[in-house]
DNA sequence: CCTTGTGTTGAG
DNA sequence: TCAACACAAGGG
């Protein structure tokens, strides 16, 4: 039933959608096997050879530790990475700190991509219906999107909430296009927020004001039910719902140095994702339901003062934001490689493409 | 700089 | 299909 899931030419989806992880220790050895030295790749590829600290005999140690699960491959960092082959092509699904995690995502996919007679490391012969439903309700490119992020847990919990919130008709696979089940939901606006230049800019963050941070998002007792990875103490990681149903997972926390609330991590892309420019508002809001559920949307701003780009004689103002996914795409300068099919597999078929624009 | 995940190959 | 290995490219 869902073809066009096929998780298109693998060079390229390298946008990487690398993301979570919250900056963990590293799992270095703290203290390796008193003689023999174990030496982890790192870094690119060199092949690393080690001595044996007895004889300095020249030992073939530095071999990855290869997983005992499927579909698991070790990462030169001691990290572990997932993947699944499907067409004579590999469907890269994440890297992972723990090996079972790895593991667990080889499972998700293998059950979405090949169904439930999979063969999977843990996962039973049967998975629950609700995840079934969960997985049949998403294409294959989504749910890889989510392993990859680490945010299969959270959506599929999302998803069991929502249904039971009455809007039981999810439409099938395929992305879904005009659906918005979630556009309906009732809600309350908590506040908003014209972004800055700052807010937009290279330091991706956004400053919640304060006031509004305080009264709506209490930092301490900030780890609703609604999934907040357990994040060490560096804040929490918290999920908004855009208009088009795509989950952003933010990590909200409080710096000291300036005294201010700020969303940080996965802020970026949002900004890059949204097209937002400084003076554009977000707005947080959040179901009236028992679930707090929480959303965000975004507005360009109303007067646009800005100075109208053109070029060629053509007006590339606002380009990205007509909602036309068809804009042409404009770029300057001798083709910097970036990868034009920009975020891709995963957009919802509402969300707009991409529009990159590079001016040199 | 470090990490991701792609290129690639050979084995099953 | 799959994992092993190497490493280019991307992101901080």
């Amino acid at each position: 039933m869902d073809y066009s899931c096929v998780v298109d030419d693998s060079s390229t989806t390298s946008e990487s959608l690398s993301i979570s992880t919250p900056k963990e220790m590293m799992n270095k050895l703290s203290s390796p096997p008193s003689t023999t030295t174990r030496l982890y790749r790192m870094g690119s590829g060199g092949s690393s050879v080690v001595l044996d600290s007895d004889n300095g005999v020249e030992t073939e140690s530095r071999k990855l530790p290869s997983s005992k699960y499927k579909g698991v491959v070790p990462q030169p960092n001691g990290r572990w990475g997932a993947q699944i082959y499907e067409k004579h092509q590999r469907v890269w699904l994440g890297t992972f700190n723990e090996e079972e995690e790895a593991a667990t995502s080889y499972d998700i996919a293998a059950r979405r991509f090949r169904g439930r007679d999979a063969v999977t490391n843990f996962k039973s012969p049967t998975t629950t219906d609700a995840e079934s439903a969960f997985l049949d309700a998403h294409s294959k490119a989504e749910i890889v999107d989510m392993l990859r992020k680490h945010t299969y847990a959270d959506e599929l919990e999302q998803s069991r909430r929502k249904f039971v919130n009455g809007n039981g008709n999810r439409c099938g696979s395929e992305t879904a296009v005009s659906s918005n089940d979630a556009v309906s939901r009732a809600r309350e606006v908590l506040f908003e927020k014209a972004v800055t230049p700052s807010d937009v800019g290279k330091l991706n963050r956004l400053v919640i004001p304060k006031q509004h941070a305080e009264k709506h998002f209490p930092l301490p007792a900030m780890t609703t039910e609604t999934g907040v990875s357990p994040s060490p103490a560096k804040g929490v990681l918290i999920n908004l719902e855009d208009r088009t149903g795509k989950v952003w997972r933010f990590r909200y926390s409080y710096w000291n140095s300036s005294q201010s609330y700020v969303l940080t991590k996965g802020w970026s892309r949002f900004v890059k994702e949204k097209n937002l420019r400084a003076g554009d508002v977000v707005c947080f809001e959040r179901s009236t339901g028992p679930d707090r559920q929480l959303f965000i949307d975004w507005k360009v701003r109303s007067s646009p003062v800005q100075t109208v780009v053109r070029l060629f004689g053509v007006n590339i103002f606002n380009v990205a934001t007509t909602g036309n996914p068809n804009d042409v795409a404009v770029e300057f300068g001798g083709g910097k490689k970036k990868r034009s099919r920009g975020d891709d597999l995963f957009s919802l078929g509402c969300s707009k493409k991409q529009t990159m624009i590079n001016i040199l």
